[in-house]
Parts: C-alpha cells; sequence; structure tokens
DNA sequence: GTCAATGATTTTGTATACAAGAATTTGGAG
DNA sequence: CTCCAAATTCTTGTATACAAAATCATTGAC
C-alpha cells in the first residue's frame, strides 16, 4: 500500500546516492540495481528511479536504455578536462573578487587564510583540506556571481575524490598554502588579472604541460570536429 | 494495461520539453501539469514525472515539493551572471584552442569564419545566427576538452533565447564579425592569452561594466558570505 | 570440450491505484 | 457584500502490477 515517507525521505535518497558515489563508497562502473537500492533505503522502486535520472543528468550515474544504471566511470583524460575546466572557472571567480569584494568579503577571505595558516603551523593535513574549501568557498562568494559560485561548488564537489590524491605530493601543503597568499595579495590589491593567473594556476595539476600531453595524445583518434 | 513506447519516445518528452522552454514556447512561471503533459504526449504521469526531475537538476524546472513543476524563472541578475560564466568558459575554450588546435582545427575554423562573413555580406541575419554558432563549436572542438565542449554547449544552448535579444543592437553583426576576426586571427597565431580575451569580450554583454554594477547591486542585499 | 541456440529468470520501463497534502469552492456569519 | 472556515476537488508522491527486453542457464550439436 502507498505508504508516505517521513518527509526528508525524498532529499535523503538523492544526496545519500550522491554521497556515496563521490566519497566513493559506491565504486565507478559498479551497478546500481533498482530493486536492491530500494530495499536498501526502504522505498519502492519510484523514487529511488528519479533519483537515479537526476543523478544521471548531473553526470554521476551513466543510464543505458534497459540495461540499466552504472556509477559513471571517469578516465583520466575527462579528470583532466575537469580540472582544467575547473581552473579556468576558479580562475574567472579570482578576477571578479578581485574588481568586486566588499569589506566583508575581504574579512573572510583573511581568516579563511588565517585558518590556513594555522593547519599549516600544526601539520594538519586534514584541517588543512577542510579549511582550504573554505577558502575557496570564500573566494565564490567574493566573486558576487551566484551562478558562478554554484558551478564552481558543483565541480569542486565532483572533483574532490581526486583531489586527496593532490594532497599526497610532497609539501603539498605548505605549497599550497604559498600559492594562497599570492591569491589574496592580488584580490586584495584588486588586480585582476594576477588573481585569474594565480588562482589558474593553484588549481591547475602541475602545470599545463600535463593536460596539453593528454588532450593531443587523445586528438589522434578524436581529431577534427 | 503498460503498453510499451514507441522507442525513441523516452528522449523525445525530455527534449521536446527542453525545447518548448529553451524557445520560450513555454514561457517561465508557467505551471508544468504532469497529466496535462501526460495526455499531451500520449503517456502515463511516470515517464513525465522522470523527465521533469532531469530537467530540474539541468535548471530548466523549478520543481517546489507537493506543488507541482514550473519552468524556472531567469530574473535579469542570475541571466547576467550566466553569460559571465559563458564569457569565460568560452576564453578558457579559447585559449585552449590557440593552443592545441589541429591543421583540421584550423581548417574547419577557417571555414566557419568564412561562412559567417558569406551571411554578413548577404545582411542575412538568420544565417548568420547560425553560421556563428558553427563557428563557436568550431572553438569548442579546437580546445580538444570534450567536458569543457560540453559546459559551454550546454550554456550556449540555454542562453540562445536571450542572444536574440543581443543581436538587435544596432549593427550587431558587423560587430561581431569584426571580433570573430580578432579571435581567429588570435588562435591561428597560437596566442592563447590573446585568444581568451577576444573571446571574452566578444561574448560578455555590453563590456563588463554592466555586469559589475548590477552585481553590485545586489551585494547590498546578499552581502558577506 | 567448446560453442550456439533456446528457454527460464531477472530487471527495466510504463501504467495505474491509492494516499495525503494543496488548492478551491461553498456555505455561513458578520 | 465581504471575509473566514470547513469540505470538496485536484494534484502530487509512492507503491505495485504487468509487459518486454536483456541476461543467464541449460541443453544439445559438432
Amino acid at each position: 500500500m502507498p505508504r508516505v515517507l517521513p518527509e526528508a525521505t525524498k532529499a535523503r535518497l538523492r544526496d545519500e546516492l550522491e554521497n556515496a558515489i563521490l566519497t566513493g563508497s559506491l565504486l565507478p562502473g559498479q551497478r546500481l540495481d533498482e530493486v536492491s537500492l530500494a530495499k536498501r533505503f526502504g522505498v519502492s522502486r519510484t523514487p529511488i528511479r528519479e533519483a537515479l535520472r537526476q543523478l544521471e543528468t548531473a553526470g554521476l550515474v551513466e543510464i543505458r536504455p534497459r540495461r540499466g544504471a552504472v556509477v559513471a566511470e571517469l578516465g583520466t583524460e575527462r579528470l583532466v578536462q575537469m580540472f582544467e575546466v575547473m581552473a579556468g572557472l576558479e580562475g574567472v571567480a579570482g578576477r571578479l573578487a578581485a574588481r568586486r569584494h566588499t569589506e566583508e568579503d575581504r574579512q573572510a577571505l583573511l581568516r579563511a587564510h588565517e585558518a590556513c595558516r594555522q593547519a599549516v603551523q600544526a601539520g594538519d593535513a586534514d584541517a588543512y583540506y577542510y579549511e582550504n574549501e573554505m577558502f575557496h568557498l570564500a573566494i565564490y562568494a567574493a566573486s558576487h556571481n551566484a551562478f558562478l559560485a554554484e558551478q564552481c561548488t558543483t565541480l569542486h564537489r565532483r572533483l574532490k575524490p581526486y583531489r586527496r590524491l593532490q594532497l599526497r605530493v610532497r609539501n603539498r601543503m605548505v605549497t599550497s598554502f604559498a600559492e594562497h597568499e599570492a591569491v589574496i595579495d592580488a584580490i586584495i590589491a584588486m588586480d585582476g588579472d594576477r588573481a585569474e593567473r594565480a588562482l589558474r594556476d593553484h588549481v591547475v595539476i602541475q602545470g599545463d604541460r600535463f593536460a596539453d600531453f593528454v588532450a593531443l595524445l587523445a586528438a589522434g583518434t578524436t581529431a577534427a570536429a
């Protein structure tokens, strides 16, 4: 019998699935059986299907007609592409933030930066991971472009699991913090160009050379459009 | 009785709804009644609901719980924000295209540019509208970043209806073509910085001043985050 | 022993039934 | 006539039934 759900179940469904995918507890390529999911969440297939469709448009899930849903695979190529776009968007956010930040924005940025500094000094990578996110959110906010902020946040979330890898690099925390310094200097100096460059370089993986290389590798097959 | 649908109905549903919204035949704020839509498409509510959910994640439709779906409203503020992001993304695409375009890309760009020239000379605004789109697609392709190309295409489609307004401006076609010239020069010269600037300026509405103004207007209410 | 074909099983896609919240209408009081 | 409240109607949200495709297993031939 059509029972009613405890109100928040609707959102919980999608968020929990999304989270499971983003945190990697559901691995890429894994099949998402509607019946199992329905049983696991204690609902019927209907809301599960709707959640899956939404996750599909969000790019987290791939649905092959009549063949079910799987967690979307992210090849290294696509991953690099996404980091590239992320770098571009962050750059734009930085440029706008430099031009538009208010006094409140400035203070929020400095606070976030200070929190990062303390995490570095404490050598606390987890804390830095968190405060780094806050720092970037503060930049989005200072751009005074809500749509841009949404796009950045979504991509940020999407790339989160892969960013952990980056942190493994030797001294990444110290380097990252130094880059933050350059970013915040440029923003406070209201130098849009410099802020954009600083942020782009901060986000991009190991400089553009790697991305160039992968993109041109793939060019052989994809070729002229 | 659960009938089977003519295969392509599934995609037709979403595409037709999406199209109706993007072309403006469904106006912002309009209610999307599930039963009416179901009747109109000759299906049950189930596939309609799934399509609506997808359009919701795509940002075309707004669903208030228990209160149905309406075509998403786009305030001028958000619109300006989206144009700003579009400009940023196109800029990145231009930068990458300048660095990465192959010989085939170069030829495709020149062909698209030439088609634009002919439309201008013929004074055919509709043709220019179409060829302009091809020109931009060629740039996306030349960036050799499929994810970026998708993002650009999506935003492009989304902003299409509002771009028509821009074309009303005096001599827009001639100005636009001149800007294309600058873009293509920079790309062929493999000057990423210049290509990025040229494209950004090409896409942006009336220079940044307007966007700055609107953003700062809104800053009064949204304030520090 | 391997492979192919056919039948059984599983799983997706759609329709429909029903429950509960929202909108609307009607009836009455002031 | 206007305004408010209760009841009716409408619409959404979920569960379930059923059809058809896809997958899997079994069996038979080579």
